[in-house]
DNA sequence: ACAAATATTAACGATAACGTTAACCAATGT
DNA sequence: ACATTGGTTAACGTTATCGTTAATATTTGT
């Protein structure tokens, strides 16, 4: 579905959950640590991953030997999707170029 | 800079506004054209085009025929750095993915 | 010169996003 | 039991975004 991309790209339009993906790309975290490490308060962190939750961009489970903490995940899969749309769209740009050297070599 | 990336990430959050470089993808075309094509009208329509021009992703010239005429293209070059993004967040992915493997190895 | 077409800008209102403070819940530790 | 820690939710105000209608060039055609 194509609203699955709008809501992804709002998701990745916002600098500090990019700062999160960034993170969680490198391994998965609490929340905590994360709300820390992009200078941001608990509820705005919060906030953002249940943004990035609901999309699919994320998954948070509880750790086994604290309960308390909420370790959070990247889930590539969204990503995969912008990166294919945007191969599309590179895709169909080379054969517009294409097409315009064709129109050159006519002249 | 990392202020492009926000940017440009936000233009193309917005439906409209896709659907337009989806359309720019496939060869130039005038505002009027744009607008009509992805049912908008003139006003909104300029509204986009002057944030995708304000961000480098289009550029709008006039028409050499009928200078009322402005016509749209893409640039590539801003959705080529969302392509680099992506790829060096799954570069670190996979980078994670072998740091499991090889923990699962050692057990 | 005048009217129509193309596109942009201005001003307005409605809607949604974001952060902050306060309140709340669940789990841990003493 | 009670206080503390980690995290989320609620309520509030601020700010930004988007679309619409009206007004403003600029170019074309008669």
């Amino acid at each position: 579905m194509t609203g699955a991309l709008d809501e992804t790209l709002t998701a990745l339009a916002d600098p500090t959950r990019r700062m999160v993906v960034d993170l969680l790309a490198r391994g998965p975290q609490s929340a905590g640590a994360l709300a820390t490490a992009v200078g941001s308060s608990p509820p705005a962190m919060s906030r953002h991953l249940r943004v990035l939750r609901r999309l699919g961009l994320v998954v948070g489970r509880h750790d086994e030997d604290d309960a308390r903490l909420r370790i959070y995940s990247l889930r590539p899969d969204r990503l995969h999707e912008v990166r294919g749309w945007l191969e599309d769209l590179e895709d169909f740009w080379s054969h517009q170029l294409e097409g315009f050297k064709k129109h050159l070599e006519e002249r």
